[in-house]
DNA sequence: ATGAAAGCGCTAACAT
DNA sequence: ATGTTAGCGCTTTCAT
């Protein structure tokens, strides 16, 4: 008579009349079992509806089949492009990915790290949220790896992929200041950001490599929204010496000064971080600093997997290139 | 001297000069232990960087700590949403979300969902690809429920979590028609997809209702992206009676019927299923059938944690209902 | 090629 | 209030 819940092991091998070990032969395609006892252990396992307990087996032989990935804002679409690919490498490699979100928060950040790690996963992808992740050092040292996505962290020793902030800021206006601009606006978020501070870092080195200076009165900062964008872009735009061109330090910048701009059809050019859905629709061209968020994510995971198979060497930061695209416009 | 590896239990309950039961019954705030007692625990737990093995924690005592969430495509910002709010109530119960996406391939499906049930989650929420989803007869069975989402799922019992497609569709072409549009084109992804297939029928019943029949050529199906549906709806438009009102049964359908619209100011009345980012910022004003789909994670999770704490019934269906609001335009 | 015994780290059941 | 013993379901030794 079986006993309630799940058939184990050792029904299954009760049943086919083998011993338990063959079974778990038969189950994880060991070499050396003989065709005659594969058939019966499998003729057994279908006859009683055998799943083999995953917790069971990954308790006993210490494997590791899942990864941890904390994310910031998981409704955000960026980290939802990541977290996507995160979870097409790690399937690939059989494993699966147990996915949580601090939504900003320090707290809840180190609560769903310690608990994932706690749960024994093989590594941990994480968005910090908190400015210190050095609750992580005793897991880290134990051998769950951390990659940091997105935004550095620190406290411990742990791989980081970011995209290439600064860069993508210098580059986009770069070329506003070759092509002449004399007056360029700068719309930023919070500078306590970290991707804020590396794309007006960005943004000032083009203006230092030109040997120009930025007018303060064109930088805005602490924009969160498209609205308060909108609304800085035409408080510039009626203002004495109005921009001739603006670079936005993220999407919802860049929406916003478009809100500014298009109605009136100022002549004002227009580059952004950050690519937006129907940026292609847009009436007129502008320049985006795109870049490939599923890549990210692929090589974040890519990196931790390198790090859970044991790869050697110090910490490295990896940035993701990004490119300056045209988007909207008649072509 | 300690064994390599992390410390246990045992360690902590020698360092502390304790049994293993006592270091137990600290670790999971059990009541009836001398304060004294629970004070040197937690220092030899200190003392060590001891963390609790929640793997073997759940072997021995059965219980399931995981829920999975099967997606049928991860960078679909709807599913993302959903997800999102799945593990907010996950979170809030001290579990934690597995999340994985078949991509919209069957055998994906079923394999990542199998693999889920191996880990011993305490529950499914399924967003189906496949056509059948008897092969998790058994799990159920054994006492692993499984919610539907987004479309039913078949073969087994199970409860189901849908977006109100039928009557959202039937609502907007419900008010062109009123409005007098005595032209008015559908636009669909192909109707093979559950919700485009009710939404479709939704579309028809609204005709029914007003006592009129939609023509033919001016329903358009099998659009998979916006590019599509703007070249379908440019198609129209050229057309000789071009239609006068557009219902588009998916986001990515009204993007494209608006790419095609906007630019040449035709005079079309807009109305699409889903709402989409930007929508707000629209030049002119259109109808949005829009739903939570937050609330739909909420309601899934939920519906999937009754289940777990053994609430019985037969398994129900809940529609979401949808609203038809305005987006775009001046105002 | 097959099996018996031990034990992963914890909690449950039963002492004391 | 604390400790002892067994055992979750599997994999790992080590025999045969």
């Amino acid at each position: 008579m079986r006993k309630s819940g799940r058939p184990t092991m050792v029904d299954v091998a009760a049943d086919a009349g083998v011993s338990l070990k063959t079974v778990s032969r038969v189950i994880n395609a060991e070499p050396n079992v003989d065709p005659a006892m594969t058939k019966r252990v499998r003729a057994a396992i279908a006859r009683l509806g055998y799943h083999r307990n995953a917790i069971a087996a990954s308790l006993r032989s210490g494997s590791r089949d899942t990864i941890g990935f904390v994310s910031a804002d998981l409704t955000n679409t960026f980290y939802m492009s990541v977290a996507a690919a995160v979870s097409t490498v790690a399937v690939g490699r059989g494993m699966q990915v147990i996915m949580a979100s601090s939504e900003e928060d320090p707290a809840a950040e180190r609560s769903l790290a310690l608990d994932l790690c706690q749960r024994r996963v093989g590594g941990l992808i994480l968005v910090p949220a908190a400015s210190d992740q050095s609750y992580l050092a005793h897991e880290v040292d134990s051998g769950t790896p951390v990659v940091f996505l997105d935004r550095p962290g620190h406290g411990i020793a742990a791989d980081s992929v970011l995209i290439d902030n600064r860069g993508g800021a210098r580059a986009a206006v770069a070329e506003l200041l070759a092509a002449g601009h004399e007056r360029i606006a700068l719309l930023l978020d919070a500078t306590d950001i970290f991707t804020m501070e590396e794309r007006q870092a960005g943004a000032l080195e083009a203006f230092a490599a030109a040997g120009r200076i930025p007018d303060p009165a064109l930088i805005v900062s602490g924009l969160h929204t498209p609205q308060a964008a909108c609304a800085a872009m035409e408080r510039l735009l009626d203002a004495e010496r109005a921009p001739t061109a603006v670079f936005c330090a993220n999407n919802r910048s860049t929406i916003g000064a478009l809100e500014a701009i298009l109605p009136y059809g100022a002549d004002v050019a227009v580059a952004g971080f950050d690519d937006f859905e129907l940026s292609r629709v847009l009436p007129r061209r502008i320049r985006i600093v795109d870049y490939d968020a599923a890549a990210l994510g692929t090589l974040a995971a890519m990196t931790l997997f390198d790090r859970i198979a044991g790869q050697p060497g110090t910490t490295s930061t990896r940035l993701l290139p990004t490119r300056l695209v045209s988007r909207g416009g008649r072509d």
